[in-house]
DNA sequence: TTAATTATTATACATATGTATATATATTTG
DNA sequence: CAAATATATATACATATGTATAATAATTAA
């Protein structure tokens, strides 16, 4: 069984999508739930995994498996897809509470990129489920589904880029296309992070050690493809 | 309704998945079918798209959409899974195919970035249904689906790597890490495939530009890399 | 053409699903 | 504490699924 330590992330990074996927302790008037929204997400972490995605779950099987009767499913969620999208963006809250590690634990300079990687892989193992979902569900299910994910890809590629331009500037080098650097950066990254749920620890870190001359290599190229589009 | 040109390749080319997803026609004994596994694959085809995946299919309605009675679905496979890797295969040959009219185009050195995410793209209209197919299920379904996919992956960055080696040599420069570039590339170009399934035609070479650009960044860094290592 | 063989279909059934309706239970407000 | 109210459950039902078994139809071989 897996469980997330739960993160008070500070409230002014979070947009409209997070404040819906983490106000449910609040309620105005009644009566507090004895059933949470939280628990509901924790049944569905547990049941999905490298082989089962969302999609093919059952209400009634995420019903079972938090211990309650099917229907009250629906006091909650009007349908499984609305939980996925929730449980997507949700999980977009860990994944930018791992940026923000990476960034505290690369003060260096030069160290950026491996931290980031590192940090990225070493949280794959502590906080399973979310972030592979994150991975996962990029790729299949519905249209909105991916654009929940795409969202958050966005976050990430968003804030490496700006880290990048700091960078380069305090190196006194510049790098041309900045953004599709990031871009390319991310989508290796969370490349990465996809093949990387399946196989055991060890072999991790040889995959990240790739990832990050990878990474390097698309760096290095981005400061030298000036001159060589010239010549 | 889509309908792939079936491909003749060189059987020289083909190892022992390819021949069991195509030695359909071929049968030793009694009498032709009336329903040929091909029309179980276009079945399938038909009904899977960027939203639904394999997984989520259900024997019925494939066997419904192919126009039989759901039993005779057990003449041609055990179950849908089986079925599924079938299919998998069956589309890692049009990706082979691909690579191949990709080289013919390039006879150029420096096209052949251009010309191989060209016709990645232009490839991914006109036989949709296979190579989304292969695309998606690398990141959800069963660990043998994504077995089935790495094999098709493999092939791709295998022949990609023998290509980048022959060309440097031809151009007297040299990469490091040969590889990397050939992974890092197959990632990116794969990435660049599922994103580019769902959007319209018009925005799809706007994608395939930025590609190519990082594909050329990674490239150059690898050029650059030994020096920059030592610096 | 007829017999043999094999693929396809019909029928059937146990099981799982989403959800409507009615009932019971717990929490809050008065 | 009691009434009000929101929430959770029980029961039920129409529908869909995978698959077993028996019957039918089509093709091949004689």
């Amino acid at each position: 069984m897996v469980h997330s330590s739960f993160l008070p992330l500070g409230s002014d990074t979070l947009n409209e999508q997070d404040v819906i996927a983490m106000k449910t302790p609040v309620r105005s008037v009644g009566r507090k739930a004895t059933i949470t929204k939280e628990e509901l997400f924790q049944a569905t972490l547990n049941l999905i995994g490298p082989q089962k995605s969302i999609a093919s779950l059952s209400l009634r099987e995420i019903a079972r498996e938090a211990g309650i009767a099917p229907n009250s499913f629906y006091r909650h969620f009007k349908d499984i897809d609305e939980l996925a999208i929730a449980l997507i963006d949700r999980s977009g809250l860990v994944l930018r509470k791992i940026i923000r590690e990476a960034r505290l634990q690369a003060s260096m300079q030069h160290s950026i990129i491996r931290s980031s990687v590192e940090v990225f892989i070493q949280q794959l193992d502590a906080d399973e489920g979310n972030l592979s979902l994150l991975l996962r569900e990029g790729y299949t299910g519905s249209t909105s589904y991916k654009a929940a994910v795409d969202r958050q890809l966005n976050f990430f590629q968003q804030e490496l880029q700006e880290d990048l331009i700091r960078l380069e500037q305090m190196n006194d080098s510049k790098i041309s296309h900045a953004d599709l650097v990031a871009k390319a950066i991310t989508q290796l990254v969370f490349n990465m992070g996809a093949r990387v749920i399946d196989i055991p620890s060890e072999q991790r870190m040889e995959v990240a050690e790739q990832t990050m001359i990878m990474i390097r290599m698309i760096l290095e190229g981005a400061r030298h493809l000036d001159e060589a589009s010239i010549r």
